[in-house]
Formats: C-alpha cells, sequence, structure tokens
DNA sequence: TTGTAGGCGTTATCAC
DNA sequence: GTGATAACGCCTACAA
C-alpha cells in the first residue's frame, strides 16, 4: 500500500502539498489539488490512521467490552451505541471476553492504544482494576461494576427495579408472584431479588426466589407456591421459562403470567408478547456522551420503564 | 502516558537498552534490566502498538463485520473465531454493521489500518467490494458471499443442507415437510429453499414454503398443507416458531416435529431440546486459518452435521 | 554491555 | 502556492 510520501514523488511534488490537498486546506492550486486527488484515487492509497494517532497521540476509538455469554441484550446495547458513537464522528471497537483475565488483558490494550473511552460490561462483579490502568484509560461500566477508583459505574438503582415489578403485578391482581433468577453473584441480580423481597414484605405479600431454573425445579415450585405471576431476571430467561411452561401445558397468560426486564429488541422479534421493564438504553447514552466530554455522569436515578404487551394479565 | 524514549530517559539509560530490557533480549546487564522494567511498571509504561505497526507494517489484528440483526449465531460464531485467533497471538475486532454503506466504509478502515484479514458476514448479499479494497485487504466472507474479485466465499453447499434436511425427515418417516423461511433475498435462504424442493420432488413428497412467517399465516399453512414436520432454516426462527405454536396449543414433537439449522450455543442455552443441523464452525475456523497462512480454501464440500435432540419424533 | 542513527507514515511549522 | 524539516513512539542495525 502507498504512502503519501509516495503518492508524492509519484505527481513529483512534495509532501507537504499532498497533504494539503488530501484535507481540503488552502494552500494548494485547483490544478494541483486535481491532479493529486486523481493520483490518490488511482493508485489506492489510504492514509495510515495509526500514523496520525501516533501524532496527536490521540485515537478517535471507543473501546466495547462485553461477555461472550447470555449476550443478546447485550449487544442491543451495543449497536445502540456504534450507531450514536458513529454520528460523533468515533468508531465502536468491541471484542467480547469470557473471564476476567482476559477482560483486563483487553483493557490494557485499549489503554496503550489510548481510546478515548472504554464502556464495558464485565464478564463478572468487581473484577479489581489496576489503579495505573485507570488513570491511563477512561472506563465506563454498565450492569456490574469494576472494583478501583475511577471506573465509573453507569447504572440504576436495581433494588428499585424489583420493587417496581412487585408493585406492577400487584396492581394487576397478583398476590402470588415468584422471582426467577440466576445464581450467579453478581449486582443486579442480588440488588434485584432484594427490591422485590424487600417490597413484597412490606405489601405483606409471600415471596420465593429460585435462582436455578430447568423444567423439574419449575415445576416443583410452582406445585408448592402456586404463583400467579413470574418475575423473570431478565427477557431470556423469561422465554426460557415460557417454553418450559409451555411444554408443561401452561398457557401464558391465561394460567399465569410472566414480566422480563429489559425489553431486548432482538428477543422481542421472536417473543414479541413479553411484557418486560426497558433498560433506560437513551438514559445510558447520554450519560456516556457525557463522560466523553468530561462532564461527571450517574443513571443512578432512572428506572426501567413499563412496556405492556400480552404476557401479564389482571388476576382476579 | 509515558514513551519508551522518556522511560530510557527516567532510567538515565538509551532507548535502546530499554527496548531489549522489554522484550527480553540478550545484551543488557541483569541489573539495568532489573531496573528498567521495575521503572516501566511503576511509571505505568505501555507500549504503543500505533508505532510498532507503522514500522513493521502490518497490523496483529483480524477484523470482523457481522450484520446487527438476528445476530444471535453469527455472535457464536465470532466468538469461537476469537477464541482461535487469540490462540494465534491476533486479535480480533469486531463491529456491527447495519447496511451496505457502513460495511464497506468499515472495510475500507480495516485495509487502512493494515489489518491481516477481515472475516465478515455481509448484511446484504452480492454487496460489490471495489478492486482496489479487496487487493489491500484480505477478504473472507461467511454466510452471504460478495461481489467482486478477491473475496473468498466460505460456505457449505446450502441446496445441501435442503436436501440433508428433506431425508433425514423423510427417514423418520415424515412426508408432508413444511419449509419455514425468511423473504430475503440471500444465498443461503434460496439455495436451502431450492435444495428442499428439488429433493421432494425426487422423493416424490408435496413440498410448501412459507417465506414470511407470523402466527396467522403459520396457522393457516398447517391447516391448509397439514404438515407433521417443519423444516426452519434456522434455530432462531425455529424457537419463534416454537412459541407460536405452544400459544396455539400444540406440542412439539407429539404433535408436529421441528428441524433447525445452526445449533447455536447461545440459543440451546435456552432451547436445549432442537433437533438441528450444526453449521461447520470448526471447519471455517481450519479454513480461515488456512487463508491467514496464505493457502486457498474452501469448505464447499462440508455438511451441516445432524444434532439428534427432542424435537423431531418417528412418524408412524 | 551499551549508545547512536535512521526510518516507518503523517502532520504542523516555517521558509521560500 | 509550494517545499523542507522536525516530530510522534518504536524497532533494527551498526558502532563504540
Amino acid at each position: 500500500m502507498i504512502s503519501s510520501l509516495e503518492l508524492a514523488r509519484h505527481c513529483g511534488i512534495s509532501q507537504g502539498t499532498v497533504d494539503r490537498a488530501l484535507h481540503n486546506r488552502p494552500g494548494v492550486s485547483p490544478k494541483t489539488r486535481e491532479k493529486i486527488l486523481r493520483a490518490a484515487k488511482q493508485l489506492g492509497y489510504r492514509p495510515h490512521p495509526a500514523a496520525r494517532e501516533i501524532l496527536t497521540g490521540q485515537s478517535t476509538t471507543v473501546g466495547a467490552i462485553l461477555p461472550t455469554v447470555n449476550n443478546v441484550f447485550f449487544m442491543d446495547v451495543f449497536n445502540r451505541l456504534g450507531h450514536w458513537f458513529s454520528e460523533q464522528g468515533l468508531r465502536l471497537h468491541f471484542t467480547p471476553v469470557e473471564n476476567r483475565l482476559a477482560f483486563l488483558e483487553v483493557l490494557e490494550e485499549f489503554a496503550s492504544r489510548r481510546y478515548r473511552l472504554a464502556v464495558v460490561i464485565p464478564p463478572e462483579d468487581n473484577i479489581p482494576v489496576p489503579q495505573n490502568l485507570a488513570s491511563a484509560l477512561r472506563i465506563v461500566s454498565l450492569i456490574s461494576p469494576c472494583r478501583g477508583k475511577g471506573v465509573d459505574f453507569l447504572s440504576p438503582d436495581e433494588a428499585e427495579t424489583g420493587r417496581d415489578a412487585v408493585r406492577y403485578l400487584h396492581g394487576q391482581g397478583h398476590r402470588r408472584i415468584l422471582h426467577l433468577t440466576y445464581d450467579r453473584p453478581a449486582y443486579a441480580i442480588a440488588a434485584r431479588a432484594a427490591g422485590y423481597k424487600a417490597q413484597c414484605r412490606e405489601m405483606g405479600l409471600a415471596s420465593k426466589v429460585l435462582s436455578f431454573v430447568d423444567a423439574d425445579r419449575l415445576a416443583e415450585t410452582l406445585r408448592s407456591f402456586r404463583p400467579t405471576a413470574l418475575f423473570c431476571h431478565n427477557d431470556w430467561m423469561a422465554l426460557r421459562v415460557q417454553l418450559i411452561l409451555a411444554a408443561q401445558g401452561m398457557r401464558v397468560p391465561e394460567d399465569i403470567s410472566i414480566l422480563g426486564v429489559d425489553d431486548s429488541p432482538t428477543l422481542m422479534a421472536v417473543h414479541p408478547g413479553l411484557t418486560t421493564l426497558a433498560y433506560p438504553v437513551e438514559k445510558a447514552v447520554a450519560a456516556i456522551g457525557d463522560v466523553l466530554a468530561g462532564r461527571t455522569a450517574t443513571i443512578a436515578g432512572e428506572r426501567y420503564q413499563l412496556v405492556e404487551r400480552t404476557s401479564v394479565r389482571k388476576w382476579v
């Protein structure tokens, strides 16, 4: 591949003039500019971004990290982010990662490339981020927090999410609400379950959390707890549960109601009837914009928004 | 962030010695090496990959492009690829893209960064790739072909996939097989449907393709065509169909059998019973390795492999 | 064992 | 309007 110096030589002029022409800067005669641009196109000249980055010390790339598993909704979030960044003239470079080691390695890579920002969903909670990494690279984490100074955690109050779920289902007349979730130790999982329990208690409802869901355990819990509504940790879980219920001959929402969380667009394409609490993506995007602009940001006061479809019915 | 020259000055020695120490090359006294490494760690020195890339003219990154929609299985494929590349000391930089314009822009970016290879799943079929792009960047496309010289298309014979589906279901005793697919113009969609039809004809079976699936159209076609088995274009479609069937009170596989294609790990986590034809990922990965090594490669002779689970039953 | 010099591709500056 | 030069961070080759 040809360099700007070679391009200059090819045209029989200096590199400086070539540079001015390529960047539409004044100080080049129309004739020369024309000649240069034609030659550039013909020879397939492409500026090498790495050289610019060395010179300016700044890259125009934003790094993203997301876990390799259960990544449907996370992909949706990052697609939205990528769209927004490209409007800002930034590129989103994203890397899936499966454990804390790879997570930190990729973060190191982003730092050494002088990326403008890293937006990450850590593969597990509270990965300790070394001080020198966080001071070299601006890091924003979503969904799960990191440990260590200098990493911004952008998350709604997830206990409130659990409470909102109970409030909504209670408002629909449900009195026996089962919470289905995962058994991993993660902020959102623990906080939503805690909010769910607290709200049930305050409303005088029985509560029960099933944190490892398979067909047998679900069937058994359905028999013993007799819930009329299922509050699932996320849409993905809701989908899984719906398939299990279907195999057992139960109808949704006739026999039982299901509430998800996230409002993942990808999942909605396959399961359009799911009533869910939508993650405030736009607020998160705006907050990340603030961080980019050097302002402090938070979405701690934001709520998941209810999107009513057909998987929850009034219980009378 | 500190440079190797600054690091050298800090230690009161030359840049060359620092370089040798950092790369564990001979020619540095243990004492000096020790001092340099300690200082590097303490000052948070990180080599700037961009500088190395300029110097060597080669990057160690492989670019990946995948469409933003229906990307669950594609994500699975790229996760597998990323894993393999990292074993080779390469990084996978991947970018989701929603249309042909963005697709070509990202490819340009990869080319100008001198990436080793681009592995892409184009957002639509037959996007024309300019000659000068393809000659600057090695491109391998999966799933959907590109137009233009120099882009390798790595794909099994998809007509054969359609035939294999029919052969298998026929072997299980099914005589009325409905094919559910999408109405986008895409190689795999058209080829599988063609293979399905041809094989049905050769076996003397009635054939029917429904290429836009919603609850009403499916119900109506079920009534009129009375299939005993559904051959779905992919697992994602199979999942959607299973949810629709469940809502209509049909049981799988008691009332009707379902066959998917891909064997997407992510989907299997939520829908573990789906019998499916597995995409030959390992062969694709190996072929990409061949391309990287400069050899020519193809997977045209490979087949999707049947993975029997519980969604297809013998029909008597 | 260590230091020096040159060059990779780009851009900014200053001289002509 | 154009050309020359230096600088960014790194690495290789060669000299001390």
